[in-house]
RNA sequence: GCCGGGAUGGCGGAAUUGGUAGACGCACGGGACUCAAAAUCCCGCGAAGGCGACUUCAUGGGGGUUCGAUUCCCCCUCCCGGCACCA
């Protein structure tokens, strides 16, 4: 062993000592604690990043002080390797996305093994290998079965130059990224699964989990979003043209005395019917077409609407009701139509405003409840009585603008007829029940949830496993003909999916009748890749069957780690999945990981120039030297290379598109991976958002360099002893 | 817009039933050792004032509760993550 601290060289021996002794194969070893440590795979973007070192670092203290404490540890990688970088890549360079993936891939684990991560590669996998998404394949074919899986429409964004459907990523202000065209709603057909089915388990499980930070918890209970209301229907005004009755659903059924107006969505079959013959009303509904499918953009544009010249009746009280067109209604949520009530609703009363729709207020906060009851009790002096009165006039209800204890729920009715003077509670139920009576209503639970919609128009995915025949509509590929294997040499050019214009791939035979057929050529969200590869890794050779034996020994894991921005939709798919496999017998768990850490991002500055055109140059931070004034205050910042002033965009995650990502490559070549690993987990707590500052690297250094002296100095000694074999290792 | 999280010295951060704000580390400054440097060790290190003992201010901003608030309550600003087709 040698004096001098020369990580290169020691790093180098050790990975090498560790590879020819299978130190990190894990094997199933009964009468030993397990301790499954999963790290989320990473995306094959071409090179590791600081997420990346921080995540699998991580990952690697707690295996080897697992390993350390005897326990028996399976710590496995890989790739989540279909995805849309492999399509923009294979357009800019004419590659295929396969050979650009594998490429990647086999970069980024020579850089993984780089940093001596204790992981058993014997088990890696990567979603793009047949072997592995053929039981994607298999399992959907299951779920198609069980009726967990089913089509249906779903809106996506179109762009109608490309011809194309659009991520939501590549939607910019609302234009296409290639074309700069706006771009346009439209529903196409879609497979779904039925996670909505799983809603109630999904939220009673997080209970379970106390292992996993509550925000987590708290965002995917809000995402799931039980809530309990109430189904109304709005027969349709047989003097007036309405077609059919309006059924919405609300959860302030305690509200509807003061309904003025039902609006429904742009789709809506009645908003096509009253457009017929009314080109303005069509106008409309086309506008309402345009703009992105976001919900951030939905929830952020302007409210707009139009008169349909259609009326509906109250249930209650047998009033006509306008029937408005608004945008803010979306046709995929629920029946795509919502009572309004301007005086109790925000957004209601926004809109009534702006078309001067009539406002109606029927509940009474229960502050000024609680106000006058102090009034009447007798027991205020005159001073005492003017003051709550005073207090009493901020609480008055105004139609001319809005106040937050408009919507509360702690009040009581009024101007409702017989449902005056009871609660929440209390006028719910009452209402509910009149409705119920007359046919035109029930209490129901409802789910903010929505089912998950998997179909992707795109070639780099794991192909959906159907065929269209004319003669027997849709036939599922049998289990024998699996996988579908999607071909790896296509080149996709930004105009919608190279597979349907592959007549190789898309025609075949009806397995059913035999006759030429067409093979589905929409493939999967790669959300469904990575909702259940912890649970292959622990049997990636079984070509028999999804898994085995195995993962019942190794999971739940006992450790999952990975970002937060993963915190609400991979982990809930992942937990669904598991829970389906699981009722297909080939799981015996309820929750996949039993603890979760979810790391904070790496943040670092971004640098940019504006050029004459206004366009954006972004410069790397590696490349900006900032200023500082004699007290050590920063004023300014500049390029090294020409000592010009950059601007700064402030901080966001490290990206390519901003150009401030680090490069970890650079810092292990310069000081070793332990540095680069001690620097990491010193830099910041592990649960929080890290801003990224090279100022520590060397003290991480003189660190290492100080123990390993210290080391050295005790092995001369006989202080301590390492294993000869070891020790070898370590001798350059 | 909605959901979740955050803001404390030059920097990362510590401090929870509400009780000395700034632990520990980095950076920086001074000193010892050395021909010199590196390494190492010792000392200092929120701001302002003071020769000093000390004093005042200070945990994003404003208000409140309290003997006492980084901590609890209300309002606001900014930043980060997510919002269902980025992964």
């Amino acid at each position: 062993m040698q004096e001098k601290y020369n990580p290169q060289e020691i790093e180098k021996n050790a990975q090498q000592y560790w590879d020819q002794n299978a130190a990190f194969k894990a094997v199933e070893t009964p009468g030993k604690p397990k301790y499954y440590c999963l790290s989320m795979f990473p995306y094959p973007s071409g090179k590791l990043h600081m997420g990346h070192v921080r995540n699998y670092t991580i990952g690697d203290v707690l295996s080897r002080y697992r390993r350390m404490r005897g326990y028996n540890v399976l710590q496995p990688m890989g790739w989540d390797a279909f995805g849309l970088p492999a399509e923009n890549a294979a357009m800019q360079n004419h590659v295929s996305p396969a050979k650009w993936t594998y490429d990647n891939i086999a970069y980024m684990r020579k850089q993984l093994k780089s940093l001596g991560l204790s992981i058993d590669w014997d088990r890696e996998l990567a979603t793009c290998d047949p072997t592995y998404y053929r039981w994607n394949q298999w399992l959907f074919l299951r779920m198609l079965e069980k009726g967990l899986a089913y089509q249906t429409t779903g809106t996506v964004n179109w762009d109608p130059i490309d011809q194309t459907v659009l991520a939501n990523e590549q939607v910019i202000d609302g234009c296409g990224w290639r074309t700069g065209a706006p771009v346009e709603k439209r529903e196409i057909p879609m497979y779904y699964m039925k996670i909505t089915q799983y809603a109630d388990e999904l939220l009673e499980a997080l209970d379970t989990l106390p292992g996993w930070p509550e925000r987590v918890r708290i965002m995917q209970a809000n995402w799931i979003g039980k809530s309990y209301g109430v189904d109304i229907t709005f027969p349709a005004d047989t003097e007036s043209d309405t077609p059919q009755d309006l059924k919405v659903f609300t959860t302030r059924a305690d509200t509807l005395m003061g309904a003025t107006y039902v609006a429904v969505a742009a789709e809506h079959p009645v908003a096509l019917h009253a457009a017929k013959n009314n080109p303005s009303l069509n106008a409309f509904i086309q506008e309402c077409k345009l703009g992105s499918a976001k919900e951030a953009d939905l929830a952020t544009q302007e409210k707009k609407g139009m008169d349909t010249g259609l009326f509906v009746i109250h249930p209650l009280n047998g009033r006509k009701l306008p029937v408005w067109i608004a945008n803010y209604v979306l046709m995929g949520y629920g029946e795509g139509a919502v009572m309004a009530v301007p005086a109790h609703d925000e957004r209601d009363f926004e809109f009534a405003k702006k078309y001067e729709l009539p406002i109606k207020q029927v509940i009474k906060p229960g502050i000024t409840i609680s106000i006058e009851r102090e009034i009447e009790s007798g027991t205020w002096n005159e001073k005492g009585i003017s003051q709550n009165k005073k207090a009493l006039a901020n609480y008055t209800f105004s139609p001319e603008s809005w106040q937050d204890f408009y919507d509360m729920k702690d009040g009581v009715c009024i101007n409702s007829g017989k449902y005056d003077g009871l609660n929440h509670e209390q006028a719910v139920d009452a209402i509910a029940a009149d409705l119920e009576a007359k046919d035109l209503g029930n209490k129901r639970v409802q789910y903010r949830l929505r089912d998950w919609g998997i179909s992707r128009q795109r070639y780099w995915g794991c192909p959906i496993p159907l065929i269209h025949c004319t003669s027997c509509g849709v036939v599922p590929v049998p289990d024998d003909q699996l996988p579908v294997v999607l071909p790896q040499d296509l080149v996709p050019d930004g105009s919608g999916n190279p597979l349907a214009r592959t007549p190789s791939f898309y025609e075949c035979a009806c397995p059913k009748c035999g006759q030429p057929a067409r093979r589905e050529t929409d493939t999967m969200d790669t959300f469904v890749d990575s909702s259940w590869y912890y649970a292959r890794y622990t049997c990636p050779d079984q070509d028999k069957a999804m898994t085995d034996e195995r993962a019942n020994y190794w999971l739940p894991a006992d450790q999952y780690i990975g970002g937060i921005e993963h915190a609400i939709l991979h982990l809930l798919y992942s937990r669904f999945w598991s829970k389906v496999m699981r009722d297909l017998g080939l799981l015996t768990l309820d929750e996949p990981f039993t603890n979760l850490l979810t790391q904070g991002m790496v943040l670092n500055e971004i640098f940019f120039r504006k050029g004459g055109s206004g366009r954006i140059t972004y410069y790397n931070p590696t490349e900006v030297e900032i200023q500082f004034d004699e007290q050590g205050k920063r004023y300014g910042a500049i390029l090294t290379s020409d000592q010009q002033p950059v601007e700064s965009g402030g901080i966001g995650t490290m990206s390519k598109s901003k150009n401030n990502g680090v490069d970890p490559q650079k810092l292990v070549e310069e000081y070793g991976a332990d540095t680069a690993r001690l620097f990491m987990m010193f830099a910041s707590p592990p649960t929080q958002t890290l801003e990224w500052a090279d100022a520590g690297v060397d003290g991480a250094y003189r660190f290492l360099k100080r123990l390993w002296k210290q080391v050295h100095s005790h092995l001369q000694h006989g202080a301590v002893t390492v294993s000869p074999a070891f020790n070898q290792s370590l001798t350059p």
